[in-house]
RNA sequence: GCGGGAGUAGCACAAUGGAUAGUGCAACGCUCUUCUAAAGCGUAGGUUGUGGGUUCGAGUCCCGCCUCCCGCGCCA
C-alpha cells in the first residue's frame, strides 16, 4: 500500500498524526489523476507520470497528449478538465504539490518546501527506505545467475562484468522487496575437463600437488592440453571420450575432477572474499546432471527435439533463424554440453526453487543461447503443463582495452582479475598519500582497499550494461566525474561535517524549517526522487540509472557545500541544512551498498 | 550470406516517443583567514553516421545505405 497524502484541511503540525508522504511519489501522482480521468476519459487514459525537468517542475504527466491525438480534442482543454477533476477530489493538498499546464498539454507537478521537508522528515534511515521500497517486488522470488567462472581456470577481466553486475542486481532486486536467490553457476560440467583429464593422464602431473599457485597451474595444465589436443587428433578424441567416461561416472576420472574442482573453488572464493559476495548457491552444472535424462527424455517425447546428424538438437521452425541453426542439447558423442545442463538448471529452479524469475547476467555473445534457451523451455513447460518462469539475458557489452579491442594484456591473455583488483587498490594508495598523507598507514591502507574496488565496480556499473566499455585506470580513479572516488569523497565530506561539529546524522533536526536557498531546495528535490530513481534502475535492471542519480546527488550536494554554510548558521537554518547532510549521507550510502560498494568516513 | 548490437561535442559517456540533446574529461577564465579545493562557479564546444518515412512531437519508432563489433553444428 502507499501511502496517502493528507487530504485538505488536516492539521500538518499534529503530534498525534505524523502526516505521511509517498514514497514512491510517481505512482501516487498516476493513480490521483488516473482516478478522475477513468472517470472522464473512460476508454485508454495513461498517465504516464516521470520524473522532470527542474526547469519545469519534479514531476510531470505527458499522457493527456497521446489521448488527445486519439481523441481529437485540444490536449490543454482536456488536460485543464482533468486536473479541475482532481481537484474536486482532493486527490493532493496544493500547501504540498501544485499541478500546471504548460506546453501543448503536459501536467507538471510541483512540490513546495513544505512537502520536501515532510518527505525527508519521514525517510530518515537506509531501514526506513528499506521498509517503504519494498512494495515494489514484494512476493517476487528471483534466480540472479551470475559470476559463473570456469574451473581449472582463473578468473579475468572477462569475469568482473557479471560479477559486479550480478551483484548489484540482486541487491537491486532484494532491497525493493523481493527475495533473491544467487546462484553462481559455475562450469564445472563441460569439455574442458576431458582436455584437462588428458593433459593430467599425458604428462603425469598431481591435481593433490599443483604448487604455490594451483590454479594456475591447472591453467597452464589446460592450455598445456589444448595445445596437445589441436596438434594431435588422437589427443583431441581422447579428450573427448575422457569426458564421456566422467559424465558417465568413471571413478579415476570423478576423483581428478573433484579435485580440480576444489582447487577451482578455493582460488574464486579468494576474488568473492575481496568484492564481499556471498551465495546462496554454487552448485556448477555438474549438480544438475541427474536431471538431463529427464530433459532428453521429455523433449522427445513432445517432440520438441529431434536426432540430427547423430545430435539431439532443437529446432523452433516459426523462427526465422533458429529453424535452422540448432540448439544442441546432445552431442553426436552423447556428452552433455551447456544447453543440456541449462535446461535441466531451469528445472530446478522452477520445482525445487519455486523461482518465478531468473535473470541471466551473462555477456552478450551468448544471446543467441539464451534466445534459444527461453524458447526451448517456453515450449517444453508449455507441453509438461510447468508453471513458464520469467526469464531474462541481462546481456552485457566487452570489455575494451585503452587501443579500443577487447581488453589483454601484452602476452595476448585476458588480465587476471586478482592481478587488476590488486593493481586498482595499489593506484588508490597512490593517490591517497598523495592527497591525505596526514592520514595513518592502516587508514590509508583500508581507503585505498575501499576506493580501489569500489572505482572498479562502479566505472562497470555506470556504464549502460549493454555496451561494450573502455577500461581506463586513469578515469576510473578520477575524482572528477562520475566516478566511485567523487561519490565517496562526496561522503567523506558530509561525515566531516557531522564529525566537526560533534553532532550525529539525524540529531538537532527540531528546529528545521522549511527550505530556503536555492542550493538547499534543489539539494531536497533531488534527493527526494531517490525513489523514482530506484524503479527507473529496476524497470530493466539498469544499474547505471541509479548511478547516474547518485552522481547527480553527489554534484547537487556539493553545490549546497560550496554555497550555504551548515555549521554555526542560525538554529532554524543550521537544523535545516543538518537534515540535508544527514539525508544526503543515507540516500547516498543507501544507493551505494545497493550498488555493492562500501563508503568511508574519511578519505 | 543470415542474424544481433553499436555509431551523439576533440575524448569517454547520458538522455523510459516529449519541452532549448545533457554530464564529465580535455581547453579558457574565476573562487580557499570559513564544515576535506580530491571541490565549486562560469565560458566555449552539436546538421545525434547518412538518405527517406511515420508522428502534434524522433537521438529514440519504420525502411534503405555506410562503418565498426559480435554470433551462426557438436566450446562455455
Amino acid at each position: 500500500m502507499i501511502p496517502h497524502l493528507l487530504p485538505r484541511g488536516t492539521c500538518l503540525c499534529s503530534e498525534f498524526e505524523m502526516p505521511q508522504t509517498p514514497f514512491y511519489i510517481a505512482h501516487y501522482l498516476d493513480r490521483a489523476i488516473t482516478e478522475p480521468a477513468s472517470r472522464l476519459f473512460p476508454d485508454g487514459f495513461a498517465a504516464d507520470v516521470k520524473p522532470a525537468d527542474p526547469r519545469f517542475g519534479d514531476f510531470q504527466a505527458n499522457g493527456i497528449l497521446p489521448y488527445a491525438r486519439r481523441h481529437r480534442v485540444n490536449p490543454r482543454e482536456a488536460a485543464h478538465t482533468l486536473l479541475e477533476a482532481a481537484d474536486e477530489s482532493a486527490s493532493w493538498d496544493p500547501a504540498w504539490v501544485t499541478a500546471e499546464i504548460a506546453g501543448p498539454g503536459f501536467i507538471n507537478f510541483r512540490f513546495s518546501n513544505a512537502f520536501l521537508l515532510a518527505w525527508l522528515q519521514q525517510y530518515r534511515t537506509e531501514s526506513d527506505l528499506r521498509s517503504a521500497a519494498v512494495s515494489l517486488q514484494a512476493g517476487r522470488r528471483a534466480v540472479v545467475d551470475y559470476s559463473a567462472p570456469n574451473t581449472a581456470k582463473q578468473m579475468h577481466v572477462g569475469h568482473i562484468r557479471s560479477t559486479v553486475i550480478g551483484e548489484a542486481v540482486a541487491r537491486m532486486l532484494a532491497f525493493s522487496g523481493a527475495t533473491v536467490i544467487r546462484d553462481n553457476h559455475i562450469g564445472d560440467w563441460g569439455t574442458q575437463f576431458g582436455i584437462l583429464i588428458m593433459a593430467i593422464k599425458e604428462t603425469g602431473a598431481d591435481p593433490a600437488n599443483l604448487g604455490p599457485d594451483p590454479l594456475q597451474a591447472l591453467e597452464d595444465l589446460y592450455r598445456k592440453g589444448s595445445a596437445l589436443a589441436t596438434a594431435d587428433p588422437n589427443l583431441q578424441e581422447r579428450a573427448r571420450h575422457e569426458l564421456v567416461l566422467l559424465q558417465q561416472g568413471d571413478p579415476g576420472n570423478t576423483a581428478l575432477w573433484e579435485q580440480i574442482r576444489t582447487v577451482s573453488y578455493e582460488g574464486a572464493q579468494e576474488i568473492y572474499d575481496l568484492l564481499g559476495i556471498t551465495f546462496d548457491h554454487v552448485h556448477g552444472e555438474s549438480f544438475y546432471r541427474d536431471r538431463l535424462d529427464t530433459v532428453y527424455d521429455e523433449l522427445v517425447r513432445h517432440g520438441i527435439a529431434q536426432e540430427d546428424d547423430g545430435a539431439l538438437v532443437v529446432f523452433h521452425p516459426e523462427h526465422p533463424r533458429f529453424a535452422r541453426q540448432p540448439f544442441i542439447i546432445r552431442k553426436r558423442d552423447g556428452a552433455s554440453n551447456y544447453a543440456t545442463t541449462d535446461l535441466a538448471t531451469v528445472l530446478y529452479r522452477v520445482e525445487e526453487l519455486a523461482a518465478d524469475a531468473i535473470f541471466y547476467v551473462v555477456g552478450a555473445p551468448q544471446s543467441d543461447h539464451f534466445e534459444q534457451l527461453f524458447l526451448t523451455v517456453g515450449k517444453w513447460f508449455e507441453a509438461t503443463g510447468r508453471p513458464q518462469p520469467e526469464m531474462r539475458h541481462l546481456s552485457f557489452g566487452t570489455i575494451l582495452g585503452e587501443d579500443g579491442k577487447s581488453i589483454r594484456t601484452r602476452s595476448g591473455e585476458p588480465p587476471q582479475l586478482k592481478a587488476l583488483l590488486a593493481e586498482a587498490v595499489d593506484r588508490a594508495y597512490a593517490l591517497v598519500s598523495d592527497k591525505n598523507p596526514s592520514l595513518t598507514e592502516p587508514e590509508r591502507r583500508e581507503i585505498a582497499r575501499v576506493v580501489g574496488i569500489g572505482a572498479v565496480r562502479y566505472a562497470d556499473l555506470a556504464q549502460n550494461r549493454t555496451s561494450d566499455y573502455l577500461f581506463s585506470w586513469e578515469r576510473m580513479l578520477s575524482l572528477e566525474g562520475n566516478t566511485a572516488p567523487y561519490l565517496l569523497y562526496a561522503v567523506a565530506r558530509i561525515h566531516s561535517i557531522f564529525r566537526k561539529s560533534g553532532i550525529a546524522p539525524g540529531e538537532q533536526e527540531a528546529a528545521a524549517t522549511p527550505f530556503e536557498s536555492e542550493g538547499e531546495i534543489a539539494l531536497a528535490r533531488k534527493l527526494v526522487q531517490f525513489p523514482a530513481a530506484l524503479e527507473q534502475s529496476l524497470a530493466d535492471l539498469r544499474p547505471h540509472l541509479l548511478c547516474t542519480y547518485l552522481f547527480e546527488l553527489s554534484g547537487t550536494f556539493s553545490s549546497f557545500y560550496n554555497s550555504d554554510r551548515v555549521i554555526g548558521a542560525e538554529t532554524a537554518v543550521e537544523s535545516r541544512r543538518l537534515l540535508l547532510c544527514a539525508r544526503t549521507l543515507c540516500i547516498l550510502e543507501t544507493g551505494l551498498h545497493m550498488l555493492g560498494l562500501e563508503t568511508l568516513e574519511r578519505m
